[in-house]
DNA sequence: AATAGTGGTAACTAAAAAGTAACTAATGGC
DNA sequence: GCCATTAGTTACTTTTTAGTTACCACTATT
């Protein structure tokens, strides 16, 4: 007999969730993606402390969970582009709601380490320009 | 410089949530313990799963993170509860959202394997009615 | 005198995840 | 002919996380 957990309505739920999403980087990449889509490397650039190794294997994972869409172009240099799913979007409320939860559980963190160097950010802004 | 995060406003506190929250067990946790302090042992029949070095390092974790609340009482044998604290609290109808948000975008699950064994559940039962 | 019950800890091993560096294919431009 | 560009892949090492087993302290019960 499977021994999982236990069966309180709702956490068997919240388990498959956090395995989709609850690592270090996919709801960064989710959050990245939620204006619009955008290509691998500019989310390797976005993203300046993840490897090419490390968010290959993440959007892979997103895609094959149904979170992420991947275009790829049949151009030389390649081009792919990755944008959400409606699923995804669905997560986006409840993932806001971590967000604020945190920035009120934790004032005195103000997250001021979030800073980005001018490079990214101005990556950053031309993908919102877009 | 520090290059950590792109500092879409909300990315890093995202992060931070997911830190301390984003993993396999530290979920269900919370979720057993939303209706009322249990014991550690009780914890630990709850998730059958888990290892008590495991355990008691996801509660130490919590508590550091301001989640828990442990109370050790001076019995032999030795009783300690944990309860959540508000910023927990506050945590819940978020975690609620996640899990709600798997119920619907993966239907075809229905999460059926989450079935456990009745040793658990009149466990489960009996913290439920005290 | 031995055993059960509770909430752990310590030492060790195994497995999973992440990081690093070099490499590839195909084409355009110099 | 050579370099740059992009979206990866491969092989390898390191780090992190998880699991296993045995053990402890203290008392009541058998």
């Amino acid at each position: 007999m499977a021994r999982k957990y236990i069966d309180n309505p709702n956490t068997c739920s919240l388990v498959h969730t956090m395995n989709i999403i609850g690592n270090k980087w996919k709801p960064i990449i989710l959050y990245l993606l939620s204006s619009g889509s955008i290509r691998f490397g500019m989310l390797n650039t976005l993203i300046p402390t993840i490897s090419k190794k490390v968010l290959t294997n993440q959007l892979k994972e997103l895609e094959n969970d149904g979170l992420l869409l991947r275009q790829s172009f049949a151009e030389i240099p390649p081009r792919v582009e990755y944008s959400l799913t409606e699923k995804a979007v669905g997560l986006l409320p409840a993932l806001r709601m971590l967000s604020d939860w945190a920035n009120e559980a934790y004032p005195e963190m103000k997250f001021e380490e979030c800073r980005i160097v001018e490079k990214e950010k101005s990556a950053y802004n031309n993908i919102l320009k877009k």
